[in-house]
DNA sequence: TCGCTATTTAGATGTATGTCAACTTAGATG
DNA sequence: CATCTAAGTTGACATACATCTAAATAGCGA
């Protein structure tokens, strides 16, 4: 259901599905909150967060950045593990790679003037 | 306006503007039919396209696609020249390459079990 | 200048989305 | 069981967005 391994878009024409399910995935990083959220969890030394201590980095309500991680969870970009009273939100890589590489317009990093 | 050299957001954690700015791009990109628009110029030998070639391969009338390459011109994700009679577009190969760089988990393409 | 064709803009409409307050679920602990 | 805390769900609301039809603009050729 996920297509884990697009070819760039600038290869050939996407098809109508393919362009479908990008797209989808890609709604799901296009707002700020989000993209923060997902920042927040990557960036940390194990790779992880507990909601807890990502509700106090935003100004919107924990309902909100519930209804978000919920987003980008059902979008296969996070996973989450509970340990006890806390759940614990992890990025998926895999995940990521997959829309970069699929918008990357070439394979060798040559990035012109 | 653009910022065109974004660490990865998985480096540290993204501020609230580069945020917005990054969240705009990627709405931008994420639309199926605005998708296919920018394949369909990019995939072109000599990745360039008319309008009069772009919306034949939808369903959609050709004032919704020119209301999609409107909103990918505006995202700074394509350009356009006027050449007697007709627009011809083509992609910035550095806009891709810049939301693509901002959303690769690392530099080395080793993927973790 | 007049008309022809290619493309864009304007206005209208239905759907999708971000947000919050209030309520519910789930685990821990007395 | 009663209660406390963490996190998620529900329902409502306002805004944003995709789409269409109809009208407007911009080059080109006679």
């Amino acid at each position: 259901m996920d297509g884990s391994c697009y070819s760039p878009l600038v290869r050939e024409p996407l098809g109508e599905e393919r362009a479908r399910q990008l797209a989808g995935t890609l709604k799901a990083v296009a707002e700020p909150v989000r993209l923060r959220l997902l920042s927040l969890i990557a960036s940390r030394a194990d790779g992880e967060a507990c909601v807890c201590e990502l509700t106090g980095a935003f100004e919107v309500s924990d309902a909100t950045i519930s209804h978000h991680l919920k987003v980008l969870r059902e979008a296969g970009l996070i996973e989450r593990e509970r340990r006890g009273t806390w759940l614990y939100y992890r990025v998926r890589p895999e995940a990521l790679r997959t829309i970069a590489g699929a918008l990357m317009p070439a394979e060798d990093g040559a990035v012109p003037a």
